[in-house]
DNA sequence: AGGATAGTTAAGCGTGTACTAAACAAATTA
DNA sequence: TAATTTGTTTAGTACACGCTTAACTATCCT
């Protein structure tokens, strides 16, 4: 027995999201993009891996939420889907917000000891 | 030849940072700190994974900044260390701005042909 | 002291991931 | 039509990852 493991099973997408972020090339590809809409080869222009490469990441890129692309011809272009970032942004500013509500109270008592 | 891509060098905590949040389990486990600190066998409780494989996940969590330990006795007590994710959350919204800013200039146009 | 509790470390196992090379397909250009 | 450009797919490889078991250390309790 082993391999990964699934706890709760709701959220498919946000696990997919961080995934996606988490490889370095495909937050290369994140950044390009984010100033704007490319094709696949100026994405792999500066990458230093294969096209074939950019492809797989494009994928799970794709499949993440994080990017949309559109074939035109021969040269697909890809750019950025907001709501994608929004799932990763929002779980951390949940965390974040749940974080800062007990900080915060802490936060009180001390206020309260400073002015004495 | 095979194996992980380097790309820039610099930022080696933001990749931490991401990889790190891109486990489900080790999602689990910031979302209890964020709500206080916690023992290691109290973060494990609900994991259904053994109490090694926790410690593994927190030493990743540990090295990416996103949480801090301390030992007391023989109970170790994480909590959330909030510079961990802002590093993460700062990304995010440095590549929305950089959208939404070629957005924006798009936004404009758009709105100047709904005024007519 | 003896036993229980809390955590740590190391070795090993199966799967996933990131990559490559190579062969392919489909538009565009000469 | 032939060559080029742009992208896609498949098969294979090496290493990273998440997990387990087992043996161990250190603290706390009786």
């Amino acid at each position: 027995m082993s391999g990964r493991q699934r706890i709760a099973t709701k959220q498919v997408k946000i696990d997919r999201v961080f995934h996606a972020l988490g490889d370095p090339t495909r937050r290369a590809m994140v950044e390009r993009m984010s100033q704007g809409p490319v094709s696949v080869s100026t994405l792999a222009g500066p990458l230093a891996i294969t096209l074939a490469a950019v492809v797989q990441h494009l994928k799970i890129l794709e499949a993440s939420g994080l990017v949309r692309t559109e074939k035109l011809g021969r040269v697909r272009t890809c750019s950025i889907e907001a709501a994608g970032l929004s799932v990763a942004e929002q779980w951390i500013s949940d965390r974040r917000a749940s974080w800062e509500r007990r900080f915060g109270r802490l936060g009180v008592l001390l206020a309260e000891e400073d002015r004495g």
